[in-house]
DNA sequence: TGATTATCTGAACAGATGTTCATATATTTA
DNA sequence: TAAATATATGAACATCTGTTCAGATAATCA
């Protein structure tokens, strides 16, 4: 079926076009809290930067702490240091003292299930999407 | 068990300490490739900015056009065309042309389940990890 | 064809980001 | 307590990023 305009008038210079208010009204019942949407944001920007997610990657298979983390990735104790605390304040993983040395794991089950499905999502091993009815 | 260290050795300045040589290899066994690595961190990074987030979550619900998903978000249509790009280009969404105007729709189901599955993680309904034996 | 609508593109700029360096804190050992 | 080890923190800086603006391209219609 093809799409209706809602709206298709002339108008003044920068006005705002709409074009499908029930589609934009959809998309408001469905929004989530600014709040929470800024979380969201947040977490996946944690697990864009490369050296972060290849620390992630890294604790995938066991704790480790931050100057094995340091040697592995091939920068500054002081900057895993930095990017772990994020990693840490997003709950994204967890630190276990023991002695002088933390070790840090990932905190819970979500973060390799994310990385597990966009890594079948680059692999291009999934169905397309299918918007509810 | 406690973990053994496996150097500990006065080090001149700035030498990179190694403890855990093992876990060091364990982590770069389980290594993803270079390009495949930064090919994740993008789609990460893509789904880490507010206002393509909230592009994504419109078209969970449905395909939507430029200028309705400019109106629903607060931007322009250029910004929003831009980032739509960048969306396109790492198959995160696929437009789909009705006369002049484009359909934007999520591309594959992996979109949806990344975001539903980190709305899990913050609102904590997340078991504790475990690596693997 | 020319006018209109919808979207795209490149350049430019303000603001965000990740790293390093120097230093501080915490824990263990002599 | 003093020294050594492991990690954390704050400031500074070069780089990256997202937006806007102006103009280009694509499709429709008179």
């Amino acid at each position: 079926m093809a799409a209706q305009a809602t709206r298709s008038l002339p108008l003044e210079t920068n006005a705002v076009r709409i074009l499908h208010t029930d589609r934009i009204d959809r998309a408001r019942s469905g929004e989530l809290p600014k709040s929470e949407l800024h979380h969201l944001a947040d977490t996946f920007k944690l697990m864009g930067d490369p050296n972060r997610l290849k620390l992630l990657m890294a604790l995938k298979d066991g704790e480790m702490c931050v100057c094995d983390l340091a040697a592995f990735i091939g920068i500054t104790e002081s900057a895993v240091s930095h990017q772990l605390r994020r990693l840490k304040d997003a709950r994204l993983v967890r630190p276990r003292r023991e002695g002088q040395i933390l070790f840090y794991q990932l905190d819970d089950a979500c973060v390799v299930e994310l990385m597990t499905i966009a890594v079948g999502h680059l692999r291009g091993a999934a169905q397309p999407h299918e918007p509810p009815a």
